[in-house]
DNA sequence: TGCGACATGTCCGGAAACGGCGAGTCGAGA
DNA sequence: TCTCGACTCGCCGTTTCCGGACATGTCGCA
């Protein structure tokens, strides 16, 4: 059982299954937040969760809501309260993927420079692999040094998918001059 | 962390600390009922238990009072809803403790009979030691089977203390013919 | 240029150690 | 003889420990 498996299937709440162009994402939720958006049989997706499914969540529906405008191209960001749900590595982690603008891309190593400790890239490539909350942790826009896409826990033709349906925030952002590498 | 205590560290959501003629008793409880009842510095007691200390808590509340009840001598079984964080094994040998009467014992190996296993009398030792709910789940009902008392989590004198304050309830059980002994 | 070594946090599998036991053996005493 | 203690050994679930494996990147060396 793992840090985070367990820590979610003792907290949650309510669950609540979605259609996306990608396929079905289950999410789920704590008292606290959002703690996971997981697609079918991907990588590391937790067992089963014990808690009712509730459409009707309110903090679920409006998850559910922003998830399919993103997929319409109609936002490219989340508002949302989150609870993640890892070591304090991982969450330190996470929190730096927050930060990628969406177009944007960011190297395993560079975040582990951004975190004080340069060496660390490859535990940075595992604590990516974990993120619970696909699309809204947007553990896509990391890649390798080299721009080579490397790893996804939902299979890297989700990975390209996302990234190419970003690249309009990606050309609005080159328009006005962002830099949206870092390598 | 071991199975239990990381099962209890997350969810619980109340606690209270109340005193007993064995010195100070931590109680715990999940939405559940009730998780815990630890002795002050008792083996495997847990770390620390992130819930608000609640003595108004009904479940904890009516826990103390028939916990009071007990010491005075006025009741010697309890009737509270339980909820037991444990491997299955650990809850299967749990479960065995609460059938022994007031006043009764006993044996390790007896009880690994009852489960079907009977070579696991040691194992039966590690569950009983890891019992959560001191008193409550009678795990000092257990002896050798020679009679020795062998151990206890909150110290063989506790452990003495609780079977001479059940002798008058042997008593009784004798008067009727009750077998008391199952070794 | 290509290849190997190393750093880093976490998970996973297997191996070993550890007990709130109990049955059996063996001497030492009465 | 019989009893009793000390000792040894097998039993078994759980915990602990240890070595790899990873969604990498840098450096040194041929």
């Amino acid at each position: 059982m793992t840090y985070a498996t367990d820590a979610i299937q003792n907290r949650c709440t309510a669950q609540s299954r979605i259609a996306t162009p990608l396929g079905p994402l289950l999410l789920a939720r704590t008292k606290a937040g959002l703690a996971g958006a997981w697609f079918a049989r991907q990588k590391h997706h937790p067992a089963a969760i014990d808690a009712p499914e509730r459409d009707d969540d309110p903090l679920l529906a409006d998850a559910a809501s922003q998830l399919h405008a993103y997929f319409a191209g109609e936002r490219s960001t989340f508002d949302l309260a989150l609870d993640l749900q890892g070591t304090p590595f991982q969450r330190a982690v996470w929190a730096e993927l927050l930060s990628i603008a969406p177009g944007a891309t960011c190297s395993y190593g560079a975040i582990a420079g951004r975190l004080g400790m340069p060496a660390a890239s490859r535990a940075v490539g595992s604590a990516v692999g974990r993120n619970p909350l696909s699309i809204i942790v947007p553990c896509h826009r990391v890649v390798g040094s080299t721009g080579s896409l490397t790893g996804y826990a939902g299979g890297l033709d989700r990975k390209t998918a996302l990234l190419r349906l970003e690249a309009p925030a990606a050309i609005r952002a080159a328009a006005r001059g962002d830099r949206l590498e870092l390598h």
